[in-house]
DNA sequence: ATGAAAGCGCTAACAC
DNA sequence: GTGTTAGCGCTTTCAT
């Protein structure tokens, strides 16, 4: 069972040379009828099956695609992650994971480390503090396959799959904006990541529309994304001790920093959405059980993780060098609860 | 960076043959210093690595790990292949994540799919629809490396990692009766499983100690873990259903299924923990934030999942058949919140 | 229609 | 101390 057999057992057992076997394995038509049947039926019988490290070696393809994702341990992630498994299994590659844990040191050390291992291509989503991209912009130019999910390199001209973050951004701030709230704080990721940069444009977009000036103390970056929570509370802090202009709502940018932020006014017990409302980004599936209820923008994050797989295994499977490059964009959904209502 | 060098490259690169610039590379000491020095340096300087693929086919090992869950998109599952990831990362192995889905033929395909990918071996945590654990079994008496981890199989005698259930079950319980709770309902996964049994066991001892007639009515196994929401609000009906035994409390033996059945308990409009307390094993980190803020049991699943990898790998790097195993038992944690406490 | 042999990158037994 | 060679499992020219 685990002991598989080799095209020379079959070879030997049959009597036939280890050619044969493997070009009556592959449905060669230059093998006679018998010989394929036999072959075929002893293979299916011994459940041989082929030694992918020796196709790997061969072909030089190492079927595998590398990931490089901030956590396993976050919804929005293993959503990913699963959407990722799903096509890369039906297709015969296997997937490595690597965390960066938001450090741009150890994004670089997982992309050399897949690299070692030969992967045949890479789904990234880029760590927060990452600003160097020029690892990624040598591979691209020398014609490996990448892919970025999410969190996408923007000067990087190459396959991407993204929520409309401008746009699900705008509609929750909108929702907060028509719900009756006027000073709409923005607690967001590090500027460096182009989805903070599209979030934010779709914050401030709405607030224009809706003639609500743009305060620039009512944004505050957290560059751990949620990670270091101090970093978080120092936030909130900030943003409560504003005075006159003390915001009456918060739209969070992020998944970590949604949760880390209802836990943080949790602590300096302020009430939701009595003293502040709260609208977020978030993938986990348990914000309908918060108190209370949290209004969320959530992303088909299964469905980005599979277009980006398919997307790489095209560009990988490509005869021809690839030159053009496309961005799919999936709408993101905005699911009112209660913790963005107004109370007199 | 991505095209790696060979040591043929390196070989004709500084007129040595290859078996001497392999030798050099692996720091053989019948190798003079200054050729060693040479190659090492040239190595270097083109920033060489040894082909894992190279090296798989030669000493037939993949330097993969198989790993068997129900699904990552779970927060015990997820924290638990970080501390896999963790430790596979740094012993220079791979891991190969393949789901369930809580479906046995898909648990028996991956597995089969695992080694067929010949890894070199298998962590497993069993989906809970699992009964036949014959493939397994045959694994196992080969010889073949297999560490299981949460969810073990009770009759195959090799490494486990799992969590005090017994003892997790039982103060959960207990703090439901210390807090004045007497009609504690038990929801749990699927009977087939070991750690269903032995929260069984830890929730009917923590009765019996504190002189509470077990009542087998009230205790309900949802078979698909919380995954289907019916056979979980199905549960909770019959529960509450039962007129003069209708239970005050229920303590919940599975991550996925304590969620489900808060969710189930708000559709059904019943108050928590005013109608109904609620305590439950869960490794979510945002139970805290739940209205009420949950009182759950959790797992390390961060360590399960490390030292279950750290057993495997010791398996398999092995010199001889390793014919004595163990199981580690790591004590879970009791975080008390407020849908245990009791109302007046 | 089938077989012999080379080669993918690496290691190790065997020369010298 | 270093080179030659075979072999891990498979595919693929090149013969026949």
């Amino acid at each position: 069972m685990f002991q598989s057999y080799t095209i020379k057992d079959i070879a030997k057992a049959l009597g036939l040379s280890t050619s044969t076997v493997s070009r009556a394995l592959n449905g060669s038509y230059e093998i006679g009828t018998e010989t394929k049947k036999l072959v075929l039926e002893y293979a299916e019988k011994i459940n041989s099956r082929p030694n992918p490290i020796a196709l790997s070696l061969k072909d030089q393809k190492s079927h595998s695609l590398g990931v490089v994702v901030a956590e396993v341990a976050n919804t929005y992630f293993s959503q990913a992650i699963n959407g990722i498994e799903s096509i890369a299994y039906n297709r015969g590659y296997h997937v490595i994971i690597t965390q960066t844990h938001e450090s741009a040191a150890r994004e670089a050390a997982n992309v050399q480390h897949l690299l070692s291992r030969h992967v045949d291509g890479l789904l990234v989503s880029l760590s927060s503090e990452i600003t160097d991209l020029s690892q990624y912009k040598y591979l691209h130019e020398k014609g490996f396959p990448i892919v970025f999910f999410d969190r996408a390199a923007p000067d990087i001209d190459t396959h991407k799959v993204i929520a409309n973050n401008y746009k699900g951004a705008f509609e929750a701030t909108e929702l907060l904006i028509n719900t009756g709230f006027t000073k709409i704080a923005h607690l967001t990721n590090s500027a460096n990541l182009l989805i903070s940069q599209d979030r934010l444009e779709g914050y401030k977009d709405a607030l224009e529309k809706n003639n609500i000036a743009y305060n620039a103390q009512l944004v505050k970056h957290c560059n751990h994304g949620g990670m270091v929570h101090d970093e978080v509370e120092e936030a909130i802090k900030e943003l409560v001790n504003l005075g006159e202009d003390r915001p009456d709502a918060i739209f969070v940018a992020s998944d970590r920093l949604t949760t880390s932020c209802l836990a943080t006014l949790k602590k300096l017990k302020l009430k939701v959405p009595k003293d502040i409302a709260v609208a977020g980004f978030t993938n986990s599936d348990v914000a309908e059980l918060f108190d209370p209820p949290l209004t969320v923008v959530r992303q088909p994050a299964f469905q980005i993780g599979q277009i980006a797989t398919e997307m790489l295994i095209k560009v990988i499977e490509s005869k021809r060098p690839v030159t053009e490059f496309s961005t799919e964009t999936l709408d993101t959904i905005l699911i009112p609860r209660e913790s963005s209502i107004k109370v007199k």
